[in-house]
DNA sequence: CGTCAGTTTGAGCGAGCTCAACGTGAGTGG
DNA sequence: CCACTCACGTTGAGCTCGCTCAAACTGACG
């Protein structure tokens, strides 16, 4: 792992609003992300967007650009933030002599593959409440991963992102945030989020949770 | 290329309703349909499946093992149907030696994760009519890649499945056929779909087709 | 202290769902 | 070869969840 540092470059760092890469760009580099968080977004022909991915800090990102050498999406810091970039033909290179690298790459793809249909199955079958619910369970164990509060975090996006990206309008995930904590399983104030009944919120979802 | 025939194998062939794997099964291969086609699958706890992909001749079946080492989904042949097993650590081991095999396995990676986000923004925000049309186009391209025909072929999934794929019920997925028919840019009759106008109904989509 | 993006709340509407009934065709057994 | 069956498909009628449109509120930042 010593040789992947050799690899890496760790970047300046972003604020809010700044891309780390646009839809169509050539495709270069992954990036890890060290700090704060971003949003992955396409563009429709009429100029409105819609929210392909959050990323938390330990999460990959730029992984859409692997297939044609070309980002399909955009991706934005959400606050101030910073990242490793790790140009991919190195890392293909060093793969290639560490196996365990190779191994634990092919696993990361393979786990953006399962949470991409896992994310599938919701918007194909999940009410707005289950989707809300269970993209706020996904951000708390997202956030623990890292050594952060499960159950008292800041939300980096807009009910705008969050709509974009659960399909559901601004209006729907303000309402529904509002009738969660009215059952008091959740308390919300502005970005800032307290889960105060898991067990609650993962029966909203049912047994399978995200 | 010779030496990864040397670890492919090529099975018996499967007849309708044989599952491939299933979900939780152990994770071992990685499966090239040659000829048929499949469906993946979960089910939920209350037992009723939702629909997460179809496979087509030349396509790869069972990336949602790797992140761990097990099946996230089922797979179960629609029709008659053969495949090559491809043995994943043995695929490792190859890609190791062979740089352009290590490549073109990043590239399948990235194509899935890719295709999965485009099904996200369908999800989020086509109309049930955008979905159809889109994921008939989406075949429509499929079968023209094997060399089959882009506007005259067969739908080896239920309308059901149809649904579940797109998150629509079976009902709205008859309507639609029905009426997509009565425009006039689509023939079906049971599963024989004809796409009489292709222009139209990339038109119906919006201009960035799926 | 003004501005503007983001958020909340209300009222009405409609796309797609639910429930129900009927049609159809491929496979099976007599 | 026909009758039966059962999964699949179609069509209709009514309802509901989440959308649309509209208006007011909040807070961060210049």
């Amino acid at each position: 792992m010593a040789q992947l540092d050799t690899i890496v470059e760790r970047n300046r760092p972003l604020t809010k609003g700044d891309h780390l890469y646009r839809q169509h760009d050539n495709f270069k580099s992954i990036f890890a992300v060290r700090s704060g968080s971003f949003k992955s977004y396409v563009l429709n022909s009429s100029g409105e967007g819609r929210v392909t991915g959050f990323y938390l800090p330990g999460e990959i990102i730029g992984l859409d650009g692997i297939a044609d050498h070309s980002h399909a999406n955009s991706a934005i810091a959400l606050e101030h933030a910073s990242i490793c970039e790790i140009p991919f033909n190195q890392l293909e290179s060093l793969s290639l002599q560490l196996p365990v690298l190779q191994h634990n790459f092919f696993s990361i793809m393979g786990a953006e593959i399962t949470k991409d249909q896992k994310v599938h199955t919701l918007l194909s079958s999940y009410s707005a409440e289950q989707r809300i619910t269970s993209f706020l369970l996904g951000l708390s164990s997202r956030y623990a991963r890292v050594g952060l509060s499960a159950t008292r975090f800041n939300l980096p996006m807009t009910r705008g992102d969050i709509g974009e990206y659960l399909g559901l309008t601004v209006e729907t995930v303000s309402r529904l945030l509002t009738a969660l904590q009215k059952k008091g399983v959740l308390a919300v104030a502005n970005r800032e989020i307290e889960l105060k009944d898991i067990e609650a919120l993962k029966q909203i979802v049912g047994a399978d949770a995200l």
